[in-house]
DNA sequence: ATTTATTATCGTAATATTGCAATATATAAA
DNA sequence: TTTATATATTGCAATATTACGATAATAAAT
């Protein structure tokens, strides 16, 4: 035990919620929030912002990347991170299809 | 450490992230599917259609219930949970806001 | 009053997550 | 080449989450 039981859930189910697993943490909210309003969207300058240990944003950065909400391209010794837009809206709109195809009928 | 540093965000940021974890998980989507789709949502049904065992599923109903997506009226030894339409509109609206509000501008 | 059915709570085991220090890796600068 | 800077990885400790058996609580049925 312990584990979630994926195999008794749906494609759908188990996609739905390892996206919202990633976005349910404050700092990984935070550090998409501070990339979006930035031009120069630095490892580094997350790691000021943020005020989390430097591995520890990576770490957080990491999973961001493995839905592909992000992407980090190398630029000399830096690495600038950046929002994958088509993913963005692709998962808001998985999101939303949850909320609006979950109908609401009280008893 | 193993906690979440919540002091270190905004109580906008902590209050999303609260809301996605509970949605975090493929059984509390499950539940949330069902529960709509049908006209009676007695927690015996839920318990049988989604195949945890009853104790599991409780605690689903309650960490569902820790931010008012759901309620349970109690109707003889049954309890019939319904979802909490206006909760519904209103965290659909936060989650949105969060898309919309953050600027996805490339680097 | 006793039995049966339904739901909640408690206790516990297994696994996952969060965070950081130490360290590794890689590139730029001196 | 050495040093400094930026990022990633590893290992570990603390806490959180998931799941379930046992049990309690409550109400209907007998």
């Amino acid at each position: 035990m312990g584990t979630t039981k994926t195999q008794i859930f749906t494609a759908e189910q188990n996609q739905l919620a390892t996206i919202l697993k990633v976005l349910a943490n404050p700092a990984r909210i935070a550090i998409l929030q501070h990339i979006s309003c930035q031009k120069d969207c630095i490892c580094n300058d997350i790691v000021e912002e943020i005020g989390l240990a430097q591995p520890t944003i990576s770490q957080h950065l990491k999973e961001l990347k493995s839905i592909d909400l992000i992407e980090g391209e190398i630029s000399g010794k830096r690495v600038c991170y950046c929002i994958n837009q088509k993913k963005w809206v692709e998962i808001q709109a998985i999101i939303n299809d949850f909320f609006n195809k979950t109908n609401v009928n009280c008893c």
